[in-house]
DNA sequence: AGTCCACAGGAAGGGCAGGCGA
DNA sequence: TCGCCTGCCCTTCCTGTGGACT
């Protein structure tokens, strides 16, 4: 076959506007963190100890979404890894997302979790907790002298399995080995929920991130940008709109990297050399459809299911009939789930795990679910849907795919 | 003030799949 | 193979809730 026949050829031999992409993610940890070093300098004096050999104090880092705690934590903690190499000891550092589903739902899951992290194997279920627990204090007593725990979100951690393994993980007495645990949370109220004993155990020091400003922000992707993307291909002004978007929605830097890295794909998609205002926006607007139907995409089939019945409801309360501007009421939504499961072929589940699904549909932002007392009439919860325009079309196809009209 | 409604939501436990060790 | 352990999804049972109605 003649190689000029190849479809992908185009694409070879087509100009690219970036450099490294890999620098536009928001996992990437650049050499150095703009607008930061005050936090670095804190943290860094807090975790000092360990080039001692003695053990430093927990520490708990805050700071709404996008604010650099991850990175700083891994660029501050990988800086100490060498560090500590360099003086000739160990220091192994684990990282748990305990976002993650299937990492952080149990106790067990956690410890199976570090215990892989360090190369170690153990089944996914089948072995009591405090034998997962054993083996992981075992193991890292049979390696290096420190050990630093990053625990991404912790607060998810905790409101999943309590604060027990807090008290576990800080109240063990591995034989040559310290465990020093660097929880970040944005959950500002999250110590104050801890249990007093686990409190105590801990003595932790915390540190604040504060939400970065529009000139920070646009320090910040121009760095990256300038790593990113090849020169010319990004001007200031779609800089500074990017920041300015992403310094809306509350200083939030990894949106603002999104922002800058779709828009980059979206140029190069269309053939074009040079980033515009204009694909901002479009890639603002992809990026939360995109995040609508995943959402909804990787939903169980009955979780799909309710949202279909709130989906059809929705459009009952909004044109004209018996229904219009009625409000629409879990029991509503339950009954409408039930003639849908019986037209699919699905046995449906009970009222009270439709409740819960419907409250796990409103966490995940596609409905709205607000628990009203309509007086005699009884307590329920008001439904509407949160996605609108664009997404909700989307998220209609996507369930008359699934389940027909 | 007491009653009532339609749930919310907590607690306990069942059933299932799967791993481990005797 | 069997008993015991796990996580996960679900049901059943129960108490609590808050405002309209009597």
């Amino acid at each position: 076959m003649n190689s000029n026949n190849n479809i992908f050829v185009q694409y070879i031999q087509k100009e690219d506007i970036f450099r490294d992409k890999k620098t536009l993610s928001s996992a990437f940890v650049p050499q150095k963190i703009a607008h930061r070093d005050i936090e670095i300098n804190q943290i860094s004096s807090m975790l000092a100890p360990v080039l001692r050999g003695y053990k430093p104090n927990n520490i708990f880092i805050y700071g709404t979404c996008g604010t650099g705690k991850t990175i700083c934590a891994r660029f501050i903690v990988s800086q100490l890894k060498d560090a500590v190499k360099a003086a000739g000891k160990g220091l192994r550092v684990l990282y748990v997302n305990c976002k993650m589903k299937g990492v952080s739902d149990t106790e067990y899951r956690l410890f199976a979790h570090l215990i892989k992290e360090m190369g170690g194997v153990v089944p996914d279920t089948g072995l009591p907790t405090d034998v997962v627990m054993r083996k992981f204090f075992d193991m890292i007593d049979s390696k290096d002298s420190q050990v630093i725990i990053i625990l991404d979100e912790i607060d998810t951690l905790v409101k999943k399995i309590g604060d027990a393994f807090l008290y576990n993980l800080t109240r063990a007495d591995p034989k040559k080995t310290y465990i020093t645990i660097v929880g970040v949370t944005n959950d500002t109220s999250f110590r104050d929920n801890l249990d007093l004993r686990v409190k105590s155990s801990l003595s932790e020091e915390e540190i604040l991130f504060k939400p970065y400003n529009a000139l920070q922000l646009r320090d910040i992707i121009m760095e990256r940008v300038r790593d990113g993307f090849k020169d010319g291909a990004v001007s200031d002004e779609v800089v500074g709109k990017c920041a300015a978007i992403a310094a809306q929605e509350y200083g939030d830097a990894r949106r603002a990297l999104d922002l800058i890295r779709v828009a980059g794909e979206l140029a190069e998609r269309a053939g074009e050399l040079v980033v515009t205002e204009s694909h901002i926006s479009t890639a603002q607007q992809k990026l939360d459809l995109d995040r609508v139907t995943e959402t909804v995409r990787s939903q169980p089939s009955h979780s799909q299911a309710v949202l279909y019945s709130i989906l059809r409801l929705n459009e009952k309360t909004s044109t004209a009939g018996g229904w219009k501007d009625r409000r629409m009421l879990t029991g509503d939504v339950f009954e409408t789930y039930t003639e849908i499961c019986s037209a699919n072929g699905m046995k449906p589940l009970t009222q009270r795990r439709i409740s819960d699904l419907i409250g796990e549909l409103d966490m995940l932002g596609i409905i709205t679910a607000r628990v009203v007392s309509n007086g005699r009439y009884g307590r329920t919860r008001d439904i509407s849907m949160a996605v609108k325009d664009d997404g909700l079309m989307r998220v209609k196809n996507l369930m008359v795919e699934r389940f027909g009209e």
